[in-house]
DNA sequence: ATGGCCTCCTGTATGC
DNA sequence: TGCATACAGGAGGCCA
């Protein structure tokens, strides 16, 4: 489900419902997720910790706590956090549960158990980017996020830039929606290869990325089918969706049909008049 | 090393 | 109606 505007629009609801709450509880429905959820290792580490941020690196929320250990949770394809009355009855695939100071807990539901939790203790911190999140390039907002970076990374690879820019060692928090509109704003074919593409466009890719990443955050994200935000409000960047689900509608800028192909397995939809 | 395919899991839509 | 199949926001592992 989300990809950076969606867990960015969970981090600033969560942020507000949670800093300053100390976690007394977790509980678990003992199924494993993406991963085995470390319950034993969030026993030990988290009961009369306070929150004190919740921040995001790519796709994960990290949620720091008071002794500098760090929780992390990344949502996969389905995964919804929300906070709820710890006295309300907890739903179908609510499978983790933090429980705070005021009667209330924060819950991860995930349908198709994709997502994953992690926790670092304070002195494992520094292990995060090493054993959490590998390999991961910078973010669409760093300053080192530049056409030149992109084409500099393109030497000598001949990957679409479609799955090019999904790939979270270039840059992070870019998945299958996002790649599709932000190509389209670039009017760059998703099956181009990338060694194809010169510096201009690179830097055309590169601002169209972050323009449309930052449009979805204003939007608080988009909701297909089922994603909902810290608040469990849905977002409404899908209105403006160009391409995403629109096969054999009219492009938006030359009327033309919007096109399906499958990239590495995912869906690719585009304009082949205006992107090439 | 690069890039493509498969897999994890559940729910929903579509077609016969 | 029932059943089979395809597909869905991610991403790591495996293979050629």
């Amino acid at each position: 489900m989300p990809e950076l505007p969606e867990v960015e629009v969970i981090r600033r609801g969560l942020e507000p419902l949670v800093v300053n709450r100390t976690i007394q509880t977790v509980l678990s429905d003992g199924k494993k997720l993406r991963t085995p959820v470390p319950l034993k290792e969030m026993e030990a580490v988290l009961p009369g910790r306070r929150i004190t941020a919740v921040n995001r690196r790519a796709k994960y929320l990290l949620i720091e706590l008071d002794d500098n250990s760090l929780l992390v949770i990344h949502l996969g394809m389905t995964g919804r956090l929300g906070l709820f009355l710890s006295s309300s009855e907890p739903q179908q695939h609510d499978h983790v549960r933090w429980r705070f100071d005021n009667d209330r807990e924060l819950r991860f539901n995930d349908v198709r158990r994709f997502g994953s939790i992690h926790i670092l203790a304070a002195a494992a911190v520094s292990r995060l980017e090493k054993d959490v999140i590998k390999n991961t390039g910078p973010e669409p907002f760093d300053q080192r996020f530049t056409g030149s970076y992109l084409q500099q990374k393109a030497q000598g690879r001949s990957r679409p830039v479609k799955s090019f820019i999904m790939d979270n060692c270039i840059v992070a928090g870019i998945g299958n929606i996002y790649a599709n509109e932000s190509l389209f704003a670039a009017a760059l074919n998703p099956i181009r290869p990338v060694n194809t593409i010169g510096r201009q466009r690179w830097e055309r890719l590169a601002t169209e990325i972050r323009r449309v990443l930052a449009w979805a955050v204003e939007c608080g994200g988009s909701t297909i089918s089922d994603f909902l935000n810290a608040g469990g409000s849905p977002g409404y960047f899908q209105m403006h969706f160009k391409v995403y689900g629109r096969t054999g509608l009219a492009c938006p800028v030359c009327s033309g049909m919007i096109r399906t192909i499958k990239i590495g397995g995912r869906s690719s939809f585009y304009c082949d008049r205006c992107q090439k």
